[in-house]
DNA sequence: CAAAGTTAATAAACGCTGTTTAGTATACAA
DNA sequence: TTGTATACTAAACAGCGTTTATTAACTTTG
């Protein structure tokens, strides 16, 4: 009995189809603008429906803040064939502020929003993209220090200072406080304090 | 005749009791909860009568907003008595980063909530709260630099970077991003972060 | 003092929002 | 063909920020 096969497929097909409709929505407008309204509008069936696919708002953007690691995930393959690990968290630094930049609305519901952190807590999930994320920013640190081009310092203090400086950096951008500079001093002071900071735990 | 100077005060009476309301109610259920019908039945009048002491909702929080910079300049004072530039520094990092935690959401609403810049854009303001923050942030790593307390670097990419690190951690702790470590080893690793960081600037 | 003018306050509505409920078709199984 | 399970939705609920039209009170003027 393929049925029941069918049915399945047909739900899983129905589930992508809102999921693009919110992503889509979502990247254009904001979280704001991206309302369960909208979402069914756009697919052409009533709000009910959404429900029956999705619990409630927060799972629906839950799944696109997977969407955003996954696209994170992707640039960061590239980090792979570096050999020199100092090197290679310089490019994890620019990777994950250029998609900052790139995907300021994926950016922000992904390491600002508290709507995908909700849902987590209602299903008693962890937060798996994000411990993903930073695991492989660990890793690359620990490598670092083994090697001897970082400082020796906890690796643990120094993945969490690295992450915490570069998110600060994208996220006072994104939330508009960094208003005391002019854009283009801005231009060239975020690179300038990115070097500097891997300058300060680069080794001699 | 007193009597407009009278009324001037009873409007400035009826805007202090509109901020007062908002300004308890954000601080007990944070932003979602503080809505324009909620602060009007705190102070029993109807909601329609606060927009005619405020424009808007993002006004009202602006002001919340201004009220929590006030709280945190209040307890930036002490800092004056402080000789050692870099020990100025280091007390800095400790009542902005005490600050976001004994007031979160005070915290949320001055550097990572949208709606108070919303109401600057709409009056054409500055950020005057910001600029403040961030030049007495800027003098004192000037005086590092220049007492030879921190490693010779631009001023302004040093005061971005510890302001962007500081902000980082209170914003991922506040926004709940901070899963992959449990609270207790939070509380070492977040110090420990700390003093790593000023160990990094220091000169020697 | 009464009339006219000004101001403060609000009831009700508008157009949104997320979500739930009850009911209707349709597709499948017996 | 009949009965049941499934997919879907119209309508409603309860909230939101905001605006408009109206009333009531107070102040000024003739």
């Amino acid at each position: 009995m393929g049925i029941s096969e069918r049915k399945e497929r047909e739900k899983q097909e129905m589930k992508d189809l809102i999921f693009q409709a919110a992503m889509d929505l979502f990247i254009e407008d904001g979280y704001e603008k991206a309302s369960i309204r909208k979402i069914a509008d756009r697919i052409e069936y009533s709000p009910a429906t959404i429900y029956l696919y999705f619990k409630d708002k927060d799972e629906i953007f839950h799944a696109v803040h997977e969407k955003g690691f996954e696209l994170l995930f992707a640039r960061m393959e590239t980090l792979a064939v570096i050999e020199n690990p100092f090197q290679r968290l310089q490019k994890l630094g620019e990777i994950y502020l250029k998609f900052a930049y790139d995907h300021p609305e994926l950016y922000d519901l992904m390491f600002i929003m508290r709507a995908p952190m909700e849902a987590l807590k209602q299903e008693n999930e962890d937060w798996n993209c994000g411990f993903k994320a930073h695991n492989g920013l660990r890793e690359i640190v620990r490598a670092c220090i083994g090697q001897g081009d970082m400082k020796t310092m906890d690796v643990d203090v120094a993945a969490l200072s690295i992450w915490s400086f570069a998110h600060g950096l994208a996220s006072l951008a994104i939330r508009n406080r960094l208003k005391m500079y002019p854009p283009d001093q801005l231009d060239t002071l975020i690179p300038d304090s990115i070097e500097n900071m891997l300058r300060l735990f680069r080794k001699e």
